[in-house]
RNA sequence: GGAGGGGUCGCAUAGUGGUCUAGUGCGGUCGCCUGCUAAGCGAUUUCCCUGGGAAACCGGGGACGAGGGUUCGAAUCCCUCCCCCUCCGCCA
């Protein structure tokens, strides 16, 4: 969400970002409209308010008949300014966040920026299986049982299978924590509908989620969902900052999408794990967190042995809630694509203002919106993916990355 | 799931229809004093909206778990919901 001082001092600068995004801007115009009205209401209100004060601590009985006449001017005042209000938060939660001025314009992916690389993308000397022929050859992947278990888009991990990607969560926890400073969080995988809206997921993507009606539990599509609600109307200190926070969640999308390329093999089911990493920053950190953030996760695909390359997504591509993103995709030779393993986001303020996150910059000072960021680290399936196709040898075999060995119990799965 | 108790300013509490402009203590902040520390003394101390102002600040309104209701007037009375505590039941 945007500061409403924003796009009422600078209407233009809000209408040109999301021109940028490719977003109708007529939005714009209804909020200011808005604007007006309801602050030339409240200002009727508490002229009303003001007046049943001052009749009601010195009239008395004399009053009351004025009283009566007050009380329904001003409930039918509060309707109006709650009806404004309301269709005022909605509107300005529609609002996509104005992209920092580095990020390149573009229509959509095709204008993304490869940034930089690290490794060659990994040729092999023989046919490169993909993992959907890997996992079935070595019994690791069973597509069919979960399709029998929960229908299309399930599939279970079997043996060496289950057990790599544990191998992978416990590693990716065990480097945040022990090397990159962050601090490991088990949240609950189930939230309230307000957290939903607090992160954004709500009302706009409702479609996406699982929901359990009868008691009114949303199923978290990503760890950023409880880890963004953490701190919800809460005032942090200023040397509590930076805050970082990592945490492993399964992850529940809904999302319909056709069968074909985009969703072969384990690459996108309904359920999946990740590896999230989340800050609470103070706003003039936030841009260098960033760059802090998107190595945390080359770093980790670095210590895989993963060729990757990192992206920084264009105007046109770039969520809605951030000002900067870098995605960082690895090269995997059995599918033959890139896969994005990781979307490291600056949100500045904007997820700060929904939740109400605050700090204190000095012991007295004001209350200000901290700054957020967000990023895998890293999505599992694709890393699994990745790992799989990466390290698949001749004979049909996967060697286990060094650094995942102790964490597997083996140097080889067969 | 059942019975009872409770949610007030960072923490602890007072407040049972107008004197609440929400008091007090602790903590915090600033100052004074004490050659350090502690103690003492004094002042200050929530957040949101809105108007004015470059700002410091000033004026108005709102918020006592949330939302409704009663009333000229609600922290206080009534209703619904949420959360916490105690006991019982159930349970990995």
């Amino acid at each position: 969400m945007l500061d409403i001082k924003i796009i009422r001092e600078n209407p233009g600068l809000v209408k040109k970002a999301m021109d940028n995004r490719h977003e109708s801007s007529a939005i714009i115009d209804d909020i200011l409209r808005i604007d007006t009205d309801r602050r030339q209401n409240i200002s009727k209100l508490d002229g009303l308010r003001q007046e049943r004060k001052t009749i009601s601590s010195t009239e008395r009985e004399k009053a009351q008949e004025r009283g009566r006449a007050l009380r329904e001017e001003i409930q039918a005042m509060e309707e109006e300014v709650n009806k404004l209000d309301a269709q005022m938060q909605d509107l300005l939660l529609q609002v996509p966040n104005i992209p920092q001025s580095d990020v390149p314009l573009g229509k959509d992916d095709t204008e993304n920026v490869t940034v930089r690389t690290w490794g060659e993308p990994k040729k092999l000397n023989f046919k490169a299986l993909p993992h959907w022929e890997l996992g079935e050859k070595l019994d690791i992947i069973d597509f069919e049982r979960g399709v029998k278990l929960s229908g299309t888009r399930f599939y279970v991990l079997k043996g060496m299978g289950a057990r790599l990607q544990r191998a992978l969560i416990a590693y990716f926890l065990d480097l945040h924590t022990n090397e990159q400073g962050y601090r490991e969080i088990y949240p609950p995988f189930m939230v309230k509908r307000e957290c939903m809206v607090g992160a954004g997921q709500l009302p706009k993507f409702a479609e996406n989620i699982y929901h359990d009606a009868e008691e009114d539990y949303w199923f978290v599509g990503t760890a950023e969902i409880p880890l963004t609600n953490l701190h919800r109307d809460e005032i942090l200190n200023a040397d509590d900052l930076p805050i970082h926070y990592c945490a492993y969640t399964p992850c529940f999308r809904r999302e319909k999408m056709s069968a074909g390329k985009d969703t072969r093999g384990i690459k996108r089911g309904h359920q999946f794990d990740k590896v999230e990493m989340y800050k609470f920053v103070t706003p003039e950190t936030s841009e260098e967190e960033l760059e802090k953030l998107t190595r945390n996760a080359e770093d980790t695909c670095q210590k895989l042995g993963l060729a990757y390359r990192v992206r920084v997504l264009c105007t046109g591509d770039i969520g809605f809630a951030a000002v900067k993103t870098y995605d960082i995709d690895v090269w995997s030779p059995g599918c033959e694509e890139w896969l994005e393993v990781s979307s490291c986001s600056n949100d500045a303020d904007f997820q700060a203002r929904r939740t109400n996150v605050r700090y204190r910059p000095t012991p007295d000072a004001k209350p200000q919106f901290v700054h957020t960021l967000n990023g895998s680290g890293l999505g599992l399936p694709r890393t699994l993916i990745a790992v799989m196709e990466n390290y698949q040898q001749p004979d049909g075999s996967i060697a286990v990355p060094e650094v995942l060995q102790k964490y597997v119990g083996a140097k080889v799965i067969k």
